[in-house]
DNA sequence: GCGACAG
DNA sequence: ATCTTGTCGC
């Protein structure tokens, strides 16, 4: 893939203020609407290709890895290896993790339709997780599925969800989004027939796609796990590497 | 000052 | 994220 965006590239040696402002310009020049055709028909039926993306640790560098599939088929992956440049601060992961997952990127020799990030897209402060600066960055559609919420508040309780369940979440007091916006759903892709409850995901959107085409597409990605397969084969493949890097 | 906090 | 064995429950 072809970087559109190089002004946005996450740079880890600038100041926690210049990181925030660039935060500020990722989300203006962001689309939170579909603004494509690509869709869960077309994730599912192979017309779209989905790239899967996740990171391993090493000591002292990160290791990023894609996988992209056109429907059950990987037809694509790619890595790259970076030093680590600075600690893990919520709300700024993507100059930790975004300069391995640029380089990686820009190494896979297909061009997505759709990225599945691990973390937050808009459910992020500023409106820019990493799911949103990576697609800007690309121009391209793009997913951020995050295990664990980093602000907003759900607007009902996601505890004992049914399979399939989503719920939106809204923005709160530390975001800059219009109050009462759902920047994104708890999505609970799998649950236990029984009573015990397995944590939902948060889905929202990076850029190009609605809160509500970002979890379609993800439930469309399939996979009987709690994960989305692109980003499991993604985990795979990152600790795969993880052995001879 | 207190609480919250993607990976 | 990562360090890590067994263990509780379907």
């Amino acid at each position: 893939m072809e970087l559109v965006r190089d002004r946005f590239r996450p740079d880890g040696s600038r100041s926690r203020e210049e990181m925030e402002a660039t935060q500020h310009d990722v989300a203006a020049a962001a689309t939170f609407a579909d603004d494509a055709d690509v869709g869960p028909a077309a994730v599912r039926s192979g017309e779209a290709v989905v790239a899967g993306v996740d990171q391993a640790f090493l000591d002292e560098r990160v290791v990023s890895a894609v996988v992209a599939l056109r429907g059950d088929e990987v037809i694509a992956r790619a890595s790259a290896v970076t030093p680590l440049s600075i600690p893990y601060i919520p709300g700024l992961l993507t100059f930790r993790e975004g300069e391995p997952m640029l380089a990686a990127l820009e190494n896979l020799d297909v061009e997505p339709d759709v990225l599945v990030l691990d973390g937050s897209g808009r459910i992020h402060y500023r409106e820019a997780g990493i799911a949103t600066h990576v697609g800007v960055c690309f121009d391209v559609p793009a997913v951020g599925v995050a295990k664990s919420l980093l602000c907003g508040r759900p607007r009902e309780p996601v505890d004992a969800l049914s399979e399939g369940a989503r719920v939106p979440i809204e923005t709160d007091d530390s975001m800059t989004a219009p109050d009462g916006e759902v920047v994104g759903y708890a999505y609970q892709s799998r649950q236990y027939p029984n009573s015990t409850t397995i944590n939902p995901l948060y889905v929202s959107p990076g850029h190009r796609l609605s809160a509500a085409t970002a979890v379609d597409v993800v439930a469309a990605t399939g996979g009987e796990y709690k994960l989305p397969r692109p980003t499991r084969l993604a985990d795979a493949y990152a600790d795969e590497l993880t052995d001879d890097v």
